[in-house]
This record gives structure tokens, sequence and C-alpha cells, in this order.
DNA sequence: TCAAGGACCTAATACGTATTAGTACTCACG
DNA sequence: CGTGAGTACTAATACGTATTAGGTCCTTGA
């Protein structure tokens, strides 16, 4: 500590800066001590008697000076700093994924606001890359009360190391593979799939190929899992029903053969990437069918960007915004919890809501 | 206070929290004092002489612990935090101004990764609309290095609370209200303005009708400089050229009543509520008008929503991400600041990107 | 053998507020 | 006049880190 106080600092302002008033400078003003000010100022959440006139001297004192609280001291000296972190887990800022990304930061951002606590955006220091894998990143988290993460690829050690330190954190997606005592809010795919082929088997579909990423994010898992028990409770076949690819086998020749099977819907996913979802939209553009005339399309998740011909698909949407709300609840309660009170469940699931759209129809007759 | 650390604070772990680690547990685990860790993981600007074997304890220790520095405690401690602030006035989280909050968000944070600051995104306390109106709000902000003010509403007098006493901020947009020595990256909007006049003069328009909100945001004031400066040089009709509407007199039969007087382009501007914007496009469309058969239009600003009729709209982008970065690196300047090396400039202008689209078109013969 | 100088650390304190454990004084009652 | 209960306040300390002004050993040279 050099500076003795309002010297330089160079602010916008331009000239030399005034130094605040301290709760110690209304002390000597009203001439008592700087703890009754304190104690006048703050809450006085102890209850400590205080004569009716030393409070006005106080504040008429503290109004004059033009006192404001130094939130840092005051944040330091209650031990919390009503702060939450927000970790994303991608390369850099989601740019393209602005239409995932941004419905939950909303939601984080709206909740936070009601519960009066900041929000950190960690930026994973300056490598680009490699923010995930650095650990110091994810250890800088730690300044915030609590934190929340969100993204598909996690260092799991690190977030290990934080989860046996009694770090509050919380997951925005569902995360088996950390176990159940990992807390976090997913979107609840499961029934929400059912439900979207339930949708088609009633306007008569029996033949659907759900065409599905070629990965293993709990994501997917549940929609497929949501897809077959649909199916099967309506007795839509099951046999080849599910078609994994990586975006690149599915073409205009599938679609169509798939059509000469007797296909009479196609479902699919929306994912970070969306490989699968482009490639059926495209697919099916290419082989220049009708969509519901020819053949019904869903998606399990949100559309493709609007403007997209395929901007008004039907499915269901994914409560994003929704999930960063309950996410911030569930981390401060996490991060405020008296140890005595029951817990509050850990792992949550968000109900989709259906999107009607205009893509799905009646099916059709079997030859095209 | 009387938390005595490690208590409570039920982490998803399950188990009792431990309390974060401090300098002065590192200090023990290693063998030193509290200082000799303040300077081996602080940047020991004093250069004091420590043993290389004393600086590998010290941060394996850290390391094994691992250690976070408190913020708010660096903070206090008058050196610095390396996060800055984005205070956001609007009634909430922008969420309907998804399309212009989101890029600057994102170039605020390119920019802040890149230069190993982490961002604070303030809240506003638990009120809705009160946000701006807060006091206490503002002060929080305090907490950050400096900060990045956005939005159009800005309660002047605790900003300037701030710059009296030399905090360093930075306002994204214009800000002409709060005088010269306030600094701001804006969007150059005069030359850009400027341009798509002459473009339609170019084009052969003579007549041109620019619909501009009703309000006094530099940024609307800024765009009327523009257009009425082209339309001079151009030899553009300046008599009647600027309509200031809320947007509810912009009607399909005042479009025609336009079009009947000989005006053959119409300009509007992109806001935050783009009332303008949408009342011309209405109106153009309720009057059956072809873009750019019957009539050219250019908006001041970015395009509608895409998805939207007028998704091809011409005019000229916003060059938000880049304002995001630029006020970014400003402020950096101004944290950092050395007192005796030249002040960067205070006040900046980043040009705007001229789009071409598909709404302007040579100039009709007068008759409709 | 002693002083000077270097190498290496640490004690003490500051930052501004919150909180706890008192202190000092008054009044009333026995 | 001594005790218990108030009333009205304050001294002291904690929060976690940064910084400055020493301190304590070693060497080294005379």
């Amino acid at each position: 500590m050099v500076s003795g106080r309002g010297g330089g600092g160079g602010g916008p302002g331009g000239r030399t800066a005034q130094a605040r008033p301290r709760q110690s400078d209304i002390a000597r003003a009203a001439g008592v001590s700087q703890t009754t000010v304190s104690l006048v100022l703050g809450g006085n959440k102890a209850g400590v008697v205080l004569a009716e006139d030393t409070k006005r001297r106080v504040l008429e004192a503290a109004e004059s000076l033009g006192y404001a609280p130094d939130p840092v001291a005051t944040r330091l000296a209650s031990a919390r700093n009503d702060m939450l972190g927000l970790f994303t887990f991608s390369a850099t800022f989601p740019t393209e994924v602005a239409h995932s990304y941004y419905p939950v930061l909303v939601g984080v951002e709206e909740e936070a606001a009601a519960l009066g606590q900041d929000l950190i955006l960690f930026t994973g220091s300056s490598g680009a890359a490699s923010r995930a894998a650095d650990p110091a990143a994810v250890r800088r988290v730690r300044v915030a009360d609590g934190c929340l993460f969100f993204g598909r690829h996690v260092p799991t050690e690190q977030i290990e190391r934080l989860a046996r330190d009694g770090y509050p954190f919380v997951y925005i997606g569902r995360r088996d593979e950390l176990g159940e005592r990992v807390p976090y809010v997913g979107a609840d795919y499961v029934p929400a799939s059912a439900e979207v082929v339930r949708r088609l088997a009633d306007l008569g579909h029996r033949r659907v190929r759900y065409v599905r990423e070629n990965d293993d994010a709990p994501a997917s898992a549940d929609r497929e899992r949501g897809v077959l028990a649909g199916a099967r409770e309506c007795g839509i076949d099951t046999d080849g029903l599910v078609v994994r690819t990586d975006g690149s086998d599915i073409t205009a020749e599938r679609v169509r053969a798939w059509r000469a099977e007797g296909v009479t819907a196609l479902v699919t996913e929306e994912t970070d990437t969306a490989a699968a979802l482009s490639a059926l939209t495209g697919a099916v553009e290419a082989a220049g069918l009708d969509c519901p005339r020819d053949v019904s399309l869903a998606v399990l998740g949100d559309p493709p960007a609007s403007g997209s011909a395929f901007a008004h698909i039907s499915g269901f949407t994914v409560p994003r915004r929704e999930m960063g709300r309950r996410a911030v609840r569930l981390l401060v309660e996490l991060v405020t919890g008296d140890p005595g009170l029951p817990a509050p469940p850990l792992q949550q699931l968000v109900p989709c809501e259906p999107v009607p759209g205009r893509t799905i129809g009646p099916a059709p007759s079997p030859a095209p």
C-alpha cells in the first residue's frame, strides 16, 4: 500500500479523485465511534440499542458527507461475496451456438438477479482451446461462492477435486458419469421424446426412422430411450428404428429408400453440432420430398435457426431458460444451505414443451 | 463474525464443506509466512529475493490445496482483481434484444479472455425494473477493477459519483450528455448513414423519407445527422425528409401517399425497441409494395431477426462485437494506466459495415 | 574476531466494514 | 448503599491479501 488516499488513480473524471468518505469520517463528524456508524448504517442485526438522537446525527453526517459503503470491504467483512460463477466448457465463448447458450445465460442471469447474486463469467484464462483442460482455469472458479458448469466436455478430475473440497456447484445438463451426488439441472428428454412418437402414431405413422448423433452424451441417450419407449407403447416398429450417424451417410437416396420401405416419418435430434439434424433436413430437401405431405419430420429439441426452410419443424423445445433459472436456485440453496435443513433434490429434470410445428401430418399412403 | 471456518456449507460432495484454502493455510503447509506466500503467488512487485526452493514449496502447497485468491480481499488490499464488470441498464437482462446484446457480450468476453480478465455480470440487485435506479446496484460495481456500462437509460448521478472517485469505466455506445471526459466506444453512425443515402442517390432516388424514433438517444441523432449530410451532398430533397414516429402513425396509407408524392426510397433505423423499423416494414407490406421494385428500403443498423420478410434489408451493420472488444481494451488501458503515460483516446468510434441487402434498387418511375 | 554486506524471510500494518464482548453510567428497589 | 437491570455506546478483533520496514543468518574481507 503506497497510496495515501485520494491521490492519483487517473479515473475517467480527470481531476484528482476525492477520497470517498469512510465510516470513520462520519464517526468523527458525528462524535461517535466507527462501530456506532456501522450499526446505524448497516442493519444493526445484533439489536444493539442506540439513542434516536445518535442515529439522527450519524445519518445526517453520512448524508452530508455523501457516504456510500464500500462494497468490497462489506463483502470481505461478511465472508460472502454474493457471486456465482458460470463456467462454460467449450473452446471459446459460444458464438455459433448462440441460440443454445444465450437462453441459458438469460435464465441464469434472471434468477441470479432475483436472488441478489452477481455473476462471474469465467473466461478460461488466456488459452483459447485449452480452457477446459487447464486446471488453473477451473480452480479460479473458487472465487465465487458457487459455480455453474455448462457444456459437454467436462474435466472430470478438476471437478471431483472441487466436489471433494465441498465446493458447491451445479451442472446445467445431465451428468451421469459423475455419480448420483453430483447436482445438475437437466432437460427431461425421455417423456418429451416419447410424446413426439405418440403424436406420430396418433396420425397413423407405423414405420419411423430416428436419426441420432453418433455420440454418447446423456442427452442423446435419453432421447433414444424416450423414442423406443414411445414406439413400443404405440405399436411402432422398432426394427431399424434407431439410426446412428455422424451426418455423412444420410443422403437423399437413403431417404428415398426409407420412403420406399414404407417409412412415413423421420425423427432426429438437436445437439451442439447439429450434425444429424442438418444432414437429415438436407437429405429430405435434396430428395425433393415435401413435409408433411410426403413425409413427416420432427426434431427432438429446438428447430434450426429461423430463416431456414425448417424453421417450423415439429418436436419440442428444450427449456433452456428455465434450466438456467433452476440451476441458479439450486446452487444458491447449496451455497447458503443450513446443514441442518433438509437438502434440496440434487438432480432435477425440467420438462420440455411440445412444439406443434408444421412438419408433422397424417401418414401418407405407403407408396409415394 | 461468528463462523469458525469450515463449518457448514453443505457442498455437493455431501460431507461437510472444507473452507477455501487461504494464504495462511499454504504458509503453514509450506512452512513459511503468509507474507512469503503472498510474495510468491502475487507478482512480488517489490522484488523481494526468495530462494527458488521456497517458491517451489509454496507453489506446490498452493497447488495441492487448490488455492484461489479471494478477489474481494485482493481488491481491498488495493491491488487488482483482473476482473472487469459489465453493467447493463435495462429493466432486466436483455431478452428481446438478444440480437443486439449478445454480440456485444461476445466481443467483450473474447477480448477479456485475451487480456486475461474475468468478467462480472452485474445483476442490479433484486428489483426487476428498478435496476438502473437502485444506487446500491451501481455501487457494487466497484468490486471489479473497472466496469463497462451498456444500455440507454443511464443513472447519471451514480455514474458521476464513480467518475469523481476516479473509478475507471467505459460506456458502450456514445454518451454526449456526460461531457467529453467520459470514455466510450460507440458506432460511427454518421458516415455510415450518409453512405446509405449516397447509395440511394447513385441509383437515382431524389425524394426520400427517413423515419426515425421519437427519442433523443445519441445513436438516433447521429444517424439523422448522417442522413442529412448525405442528402445535402447528393442533392436529395431535405424538405420533410426526416419523419419522427413512435411507430403508431406509420400506416399503409401514409406510405402510399409518400409514394404518390414521388418518394421512391424509405430509410429507417434500428434501435432497442425497433418501433420505427417494424412500423415501417409493416406499413410497406400492408401497402402491398414490393421492394425494391416499387420502393427502396434501407435500415440504418442491423436487419430484423432473420425469418422476417425483411431479413435481407439493405443498410449497414452495427459493429457490436468489435465495439465490445474495443471497450474492453480501452477499459484495461484505463485500469492499468500509468498516470505518466499518454492517455489513450477516451472516446472512440468504430466504423459500421455497409450491407448491400436486397431492398435497394434503381428509383422507379415517379408514378406508381 | 568483527563489521559490512548480502541473501532470505517475516512481523506488522493497512485496506473498510461487521460483530462480539465488553465498559460506563443511570435508575430503582430492597 | 449495594445490587440488578437497563441503556447507550465503544474497543477490539476478524475478514484475506499486499506492502513495507525490518530482522536473522551467512559470507567475506581485513
